[in-house]
DNA sequence: TATATTAAGTGACACGGTGTCATAAGTCAA
DNA sequence: TTGACTTATGACACCGTGTCACTTAATATA
């Protein structure tokens, strides 16, 4: 979090700053990005940045933070419009949360969040399960032998979906486990009802 | 990928340097990993290391495959012997990845891979829906929004978990679009099938 | 107003990591 | 032995980081 320096700063000043910020950002991923540019854009020295923030991962870990809040609050909104009804709220954000990633340029920050490392990775563990998605005999593998008797998929092509579900949910509870420390007994429990509710079906 | 230089070196030669990669990358996150670090540990020059690998990424996606790989093949046999039950193979595949990064000490590069970069925008995003996951009153604001009636929960529980699975997937669908240009339709229809399932259920 | 105290701002600098390159050392075939 | 090619080396230029002694500004105190 930034210092309390940061936030005693001028509104302009602080405003600056995180535009400043989030341009670099947008420019590069966090790994490439440089306070040096930061603070050229933002017209203050380089000892300010490092008055304000941690280093640069606090600067991007908090603009990531306003964005969240921003959307947030647009979730909250939708969900009320909709009726309560989770999905169609859940629906709403992600074709306007595709609108904007496609159009409004200062999202390409986030662009650059989601993309840099989370896809490779995540991309390395639905491979686990898949094989490289454009290698036809490595999918043609796992098709053979799951047994389609007992999923619930009208046509093969809705087959790759259900492993995608699959493999999002799974790799989610192990990042959980790690980052929370949750006992292999925690772990298990919150996966099997997960799977549980994943077979039976989120909606009456 | 590492260069055919890499791959003509001794055995001994490229597994040294592949055990001392996995050593730096299991004491460090990727950013924080340093190619000086590892050309010690593995005892060879500087130079030789950039004749082998394009950066310090390039070798750490090549340990990642490597793994990958390994643990695919491990996920096909589960598969054949829980007689094609999907839900069945990833549980194992679960449960040994579980126990395998609590206790394979070599495993901890893994951990690096996920927890570094993933953890935080990811979870980000699960505040985007969910709110800050110990503040009650944020969830609660969802809770109350939401038509109970309208979902498959025996539990309020299970919402929470109902919550996590949307996320993951939704949050999937987000990286893919970007990752790999899909058109907006592309995407739109991706995410229609994967909530389709999500509702009906996955399994028979 | 003068003075003390606390907060904010600065940029030179030491440190460490990266990627390159000229050069040396092997390997092998003619 | 020579020449052609592949592999190995580490010094070096470059760049970004984080710090620190110091300056300047703001605010409180008398």
């Amino acid at each position: 979090m930034p210092t309390s320096t940061f936030f005693n700063l001028h509104d302009s000043k602080r405003v600056k700053l995180l535009q400043a910020a989030e341009k670099e950002f947008a420019r590069a991923p966090l790994s490439q990005a440089s306070i040096a540019n930061i603070v050229k854009l933002a017209g203050v020295s380089r000892g300010s940045f490092y008055q304000y923030f941690e280093g640069k991962e606090d600067a991007f870990y908090y603009l990531l933070k306003l964005h969240t809040d921003k959307r947030r609050a647009y979730f909250l909104k939708k969900l009320q419009e909709a009726d309560g009804d989770l999905m169609a709220a859940m629906d709403q954000v992600f074709q306007t949360m595709l609108v904007e990633l496609s159009e409004e340029e200062h999202l390409q920050f986030l662009k650059n969040a989601i993309l840099n490392v989370t896809h490779e990775i995540e991309d390395s563990f639905t491979e686990l399960f898949l094989g490289k998605q454009h290698e036809v005999d490595a999918m043609n593998k796992v098709k053979d032998l799951v047994d389609f008797k007992k999923i619930n998929v009208d046509s093969k092509q809705e087959f790759f979906h259900v492993m995608q579900i699959l493999t999002s949910v799974t790799f989610r509870n192990i990042v959980d486990q790690l980052s929370r420390n949750l006992s292999r007994e925690e772990a298990t429990e919150n996966f099997r009802i997960e799977m549980d509710l994943l077979r039976k079906g989120l909606s009456k």
